[in-house]
DNA sequence: TCGATGGCTGAACTAAAGTTCATGCCAGAG
DNA sequence: CTCTGGCATGAACTTTAGTTCAGCCATCGA
């Protein structure tokens, strides 16, 4: 396109967009058929000559969503304004967890949804509207035990129970197996694989993304030692997903401590619907390593965790090497 | 339309204009009904969320834009395809005094800008797209108060403080004085001094141009009277600049009402990049008396009013006669 | 001179956007 | 508790936009 098409394209597209006319108007305008309007702002809008603005803080957060579900191919991305200012934010990332789920509710397609662990996804059932569904059933994915079996206060799935009403399968297990030989004990157990059933059978999967660093809350409610988590560093990891441990690119990392996680192992899951909830911080590494695992096909944050990660995607591309290389 | 909403209708607005979706897709990604999308989408260009800038020119235009440039040798002239029908195509020069605005801040050359007034900067205002220009400043050319020193509904320079949430300074005076005694004491004030002083020292002055037909801005709202009105036309007046009566060949009129506006002068900033943004059946005298001034470098305007124009200068230049004498 | 090629055109069709209208729901008054 | 008005909703319809395809014309080489 050049010269004067160029020009009847400028044209037509300003009496377009700017000036509302129809493109049947403006072809009577300016003496042409419908169809070749339609083709110089076709033609426009393809040359980059039109350039349109939204506005609203909205605007800015889907075009976050965006691009993180473009660049790993995401059935979905919901990112929310970030408010609050601590390291995590989980004010924006209760309501905006909460809003999902509650959709999903809603819709009433999921009878059996799978649930993770961790503090955000406490917040988000907290945040949930209290509205019966007795035709749901929710089943806990990891061991729900503290490792001394006592009850784990962050245990989402029974705060689920109260909440809504629904049935929920608890894994009575602790986090970790304290060894191998234990953990083959503890699976061996009628309960336990029955739970496993129906985790494996469920048709919706949300979880919580961990992070390793100095605010480890699995440190924090000693699900794990100091020792345990220096192993886990050592062997790469700087995430975690449903008690597996990652590194960078998504693979989980050889270290006992992955071993003895009692819960249904990420390659049970690969295809189904798995959404994460996480945002903060110290999370967005661990978030991407868990987008790399390809296990994740959608993911709840907020808008500040969102532009760090998209901020290293770029940076990433402009180095022009491996991240791009992986695709 | 309030909190909610608006967000999702910027949402749907940025899915639908800048993610390309059709309204079905952003319906089933929103878990929406697709005529819900398209009235937010409604709702949010209503709102004036959505600005669409086009780049190119058309050919015609820019012959304008050639033609007037170079009988007043001004540094640019920008002509865009004047849409509407009213006297004042409003929504052209908003999007073309947009988009060059839009341009100069982007480009971040200019630290700080004097500000006309007039309905046409006000609609440029607010068609601007709302990127925070924290480095820039604002300051108001002239008296933001009208004669009874209520707040000027019109002032263009509280909305850009809105936009851009750049430091605006604004004249705490009214546009024209009742007297010279009081805009001598008004003229004395330190804080109205420190802002003239600022407006002095301006790197850009956008400003607008006012007719004085049966149209006049300024009579409608008030800012002047009839009587003072007929007597600057009585003077020769054939437009305004910046508080300024000019006659036809571009000097200010002698009329008391010249004397009292509270403004820059003229004379202070020759020489400096002013660019006049006007345009209106009722404006082509007002503009070519502001542009023989030689104070405007810069013009931006529409098509029928640059084509109005251009006829005028050949005329002219066809009865042999004054117009081209002058050069 | 002829035919082949390629690009441009607009009629006709398909898809999308926009509008209308009957309906149901909720709030507030009676 | 019931009635009423206002408002939001989505199915059905209309208008507008976008695409396809057969035909046309100009160009170029044989």
């Amino acid at each position: 396109m050049q010269g004067n098409d160029r020009s009847l394209a400028a044209r037509a597209a300003w009496l377009s967009f700017i000036g509302g006319y129809t493109q049947e108007e403006i072809a009577q305008k300016l003496g042409l058929s419908r169809v070749k309007i339609n083709r110089l702002i076709a033609e426009a809008t393809e040359a980059g000559l039109v350039r349109v603005f939204v506005e609203g803080n909205a605007a800015e957060c889907v075009a976050l969503e965006d691009r993180i579900a473009a660049h790993w191919k995401l059935d979905f991305c919901s990112v929310s304004p970030t408010v609050g200012e601590g390291l995590l934010p989980l004010r924006t990332l209760a309501a905006a967890g909460a809003h999902y789920l509650h959709n999903v509710l809603e819709r009433g397609e999921k009878k059996l949804i799978g649930i993770g662990h961790g503090r955000t996804l406490d917040e988000v059932v907290k945040y949930l509207p209290r509205a019966k569904r007795p035709s749901v059933r929710f089943v806990s994915l990891l061991g729900s035990l503290t490792r001394h079996a006592a009850a784990n206060p962050f245990d989402v799935i029974h705060r689920l129970a109260e909440v809504t009403g629904a049935e929920c399968y608890f894994m009575p297990a602790p986090f970790f197996a304290d060894s191998m030989e234990d953990k083959k004990v503890l699976l061996g157990q009628k309960g336990l694989k029955d739970v496993f059933n129906l985790a494996r059978a469920a048709e919706l999967y949300v979880v919580g993304i961990g992070e390793i660093g100095a605010h480890a809350h699995m440190l924090a409610t000693g699900m794990i030692t100091e020792k345990e988590l220096r192993e886990v560093k050592l062997a790469g990891a700087v995430g975690e997903v449903l008690g597996r441990f990652l590194d960078k690119n998504g693979r989980p990392v050889h270290a006992g401590l992955n071993e003895r996680a009692v819960g249904i192992k990420l390659e049970e899951i690969e295809g189904k619907p798995v959404v994460a909830i996480a945002g903060g911080e110290d999370k967005p590494q661990a978030i991407m390593a868990s987008l790399e695992s390809r296990v994740i096909k959608g993911l709840v944050t907020d808008e500040a965790t969102a532009k760090t990660i998209v901020e290293i995607i770029d940076a990433g591309a402009k180095a022009g090497g491996l991240q791009k290389a992986k695709r």
